[in-house]
RNA sequence: UGGGGCUUCGCCAAGCUGGUUAAGGCACUGGAUUUUGAUUCCAGCAUACCCAGGUUCGAAUCCUGGAGCCCCAGCCA
């Protein structure tokens, strides 16, 4: 493949002007994350950047988290660096094993690679604890024992100054002691918090004193009952990436406040010569708003409780084992995330640029087979009653390496309702009688009528075939049409559920202007139905992908299909620029 | 006068150390190829950069003022 040259971007700049700078010579790796002790006598870092994902494992990974993900890796592979997979998992209440197996399995399969940087916030609790005391020792911490409500209220609003606590000024001893005891469990959950020392006038909330530990008795998924006390987000990431040698530390806008923080905890510790310099630097970008779904954790957990959708891996959800099952492709993802790039500024990107992106790489991989979704039966009336013929179809148009398959033709076939009306509209050029159409890799037929019951419905299309017309054979092209229709024999065909998906809501922004998101789902985002399919599609493996022709990407259910009957889900459909017109 | 951030074509988004015809992609519109009304190809698509002033020979880029939108008051992340 050529050489691409990515798409500038504000991260890119930053990192080519610390890399031009020489910014990151001086660093040490001790082979672990460590503080700088660990770091001091070990060889320079060799990766040129470091970059982390740092999911907290409380949940299932959704299609913003993808954007986050390739970026953060994306830019690791692009500068020789690396990439870590990082549990933030500071908060034992929330988080819990089968996330973290189902977040590996998801960064897996978007085909990203950390190596051996597979950690953990967890592990380096005892680091952690260890800064806490150097905080309160040098004066930047102390224990506080108002009650929630009391800190809450002391805070000062968003334009009026915070107040100091009455415990704000206790002595270095009594702190520590005060700190050590609340680690030994001897106090009940909440009844003191350890908070860094800064400002409660500060214009940003963030610097008024925030709280660092927090007493907690839970059990964490890693450390089991170790402790009772646990780091804030606030106080743990940014020593978690410290520890890790990361470079950049790229998270979403409402980090941006937190930076400040971020920055001033990092330069006492590193002041204390407990951390490594360069510190990392926090850079903040815009997250993904993607229209015709939500991508909250709580509406999404909503979604799944009360059943509006089959489970978090259900083909409709936004969630990346949704994807998988629907038939998405990492790469499809991988081209999105370099389609609609990464800034600041707050942007909506319509989900038919998702699906385009999808369709884009299947378009390219996909082999093709026929399918017909919605049956009516046509009948070659003067086709031999006992003949049958096969007829060659290539596996892929662009790429005939991948080879063809027979498909057999007999006088019955399926062929699909819509491909077939009376009373065409202006521009038709499908079935109707009178006209004459290809029925694909195989001959051109004139359409004679239809037969129908008593009710008006039409049961079968008639029609005669010229035999002289056969696809491959020289006579192929001496009948002109401008229709193409697909079809399977009835003979020969198999009857298969396939799942018809669509958007999971009819509305760009659900539940804007304050309405309820739950009454925006789409109705139809769901069809289950019975398809004619041909007969090589029984040997689909699951999470095979195809392009039925005509109609759009399949891929095989990963969990449905059974040997010899897979199940076929619909990805998205083909561009239909008839459709689009009429 | 609480703090922080953002504003370039219908949707993303380069550019921002002042001088280019204001990149590129998607969408859209033509046209060519095509046994998928698909794909591919080729062409078109902002005298205009939130607004108003100013500096300058010259401003999307610098200055001043204004408008709009987003985020922050968890012992969540």
């Amino acid at each position: 493949m050529a050489e691409e040259t990515k798409a500038s971007n504000f991260i890119r700049n930053i990192i080519d002007a610390d890399l031009a700078a020489n910014k990151f010579a001086g660093r040490r790796w001790s082979g672990q994350p460590g503080p700088a002790e660990q770091h001091k006598v070990s060889p320079g870092d060799t990766p040129k950047i470091r970059t982390r994902f740092p999911p907290e494992p409380n949940g299932y990974l959704h299609y913003g988290h993808a954007k986050s993900i390739c970026l953060n890796f994306g830019l690791a592979l692009d500068y020789e660096g690396v990439c870590h997979l990082r549990f933030d998992d500071t908060n034992p209440e929330k988080e819990e094993q089968e996330y973290v197996d189902s977040i590996v399995d998801a960064v897996k399969w978007l085909g990203f690679d950390w190596g051996p940087n597979l950690y953990y916030a967890s592990n380096y609790f005892d680091w952690m604890y260890q800064f806490a005391e150097y905080l309160i020792e040098s004066g930047n911490a102390y224990v506080d024992s108002q009650s929630a409500d009391e800190m809450r209220a002391s805070r000062g609003t968003l334009t009026e100054a915070g107040k100091a606590s009455p415990y704000r000024n206790r002595p270095v001893a009594e702190n520590l002691d005060l700190f050590r005891r609340m680690k030994a469990g001897e106090f009940a959950d909440g009844a003191h918090v350890l908070r860094a020392k800064i400002d409660m006038t500060s214009g940003n909330i963030n610097l008024r004193d925030p709280a660092i530990y927090r007493i907690k008795r839970a059990t964490h998924h890693n450390t089991g009952d170790k402790w009772c006390l646990y780091p804030m987000y606030t106080y743990a990431h940014p020593i978690e990436d410290a520890l890790e040698n990361i470079t950049h530390s790229i998270c979403t806008l409402e980090f941006e406040d937190q930076r400040p923080f971020y920055d001033w905890l990092l330069e006492k510790l590193a002041q204390g010569g407990l951390l490594q310099r360069p510190l990392p630097q926090q850079i903040e970008f815009a997250r993904l708003n993607l229209s015709y779904v939500v991508l909250s954790k709580r509406k999404l957990i909503q979604l799944v409780e009360e059943k509006h959708v089959d489970g978090w891996d259900d083909p409709r959800m936004p969630t990346l084992v949704g994807a998988r099952r629907r038939g998405f492709t990492p790469e499809g993802f991988r081209r999105f995330a370099e389609m609609i790039g990464v800034a600041k500024a707050d942007s909506w990107i319509d989900m038919s640029i998702l699906e385009a992106c999808m369709r884009d790489h299947l378009n390219e991989t996909a082999e093709r087979r026929i399918a017909v979704l919605d049956p009516i039966k046509l009948v070659i009336d003067n086709y031999p009653e006992e003949d049958e013929e096969l007829c060659e179809a290539p596996n892929h148009p662009q790429h005939p390496e991948l080879g063809k398959r027979p498909i057999p033709f007999s006088k019955e076939l399926w062929i699909e309702r819509e491909d077939f009306t009376e009373n065409p509209p202006k521009g038709y050029f499908r079935l109707f009688p009178g006209n004459t159409v290809r029925l694909r890799y195989g001959y051109v037929i004139k359409c004679e009528g239809c037969t129908k019951d008593e009710a008006g419905n039409i049961k079968s299309v008639h029609c005669i075939y010229l035999p002289a017309t056969r696809s491959g054979t020289p006579g192929a092209d001496s009948v002109k049409v401008k229709g193409n229709i697909h079809w399977v024999s009835a003979k020969h065909s198999y009857a298969a559920e396939v799942r018809l998906y669509d958007r999971l809501f009819k509305v760009e922004n659900p539940g804007s202007g304050g309405s309820d998101f739950i009454a925006d789902l789409n109705p139809d985002s769901k069809r289950v139905i019975t398809a004619q399919l041909e007969p090589a599609l029984r040997d689909a493996l699951a999470e095979e992908r195809f392009q039925f022709e005509r109609h759009g990407y399949f891929v095989a259910d990963r969990v449905d299909s059974k040997p010899g009957t897979p199940v076929f889900n619909r990805a998205v459909t083909l561009k239909d620029s008839w459709a689009a017109k009429s």
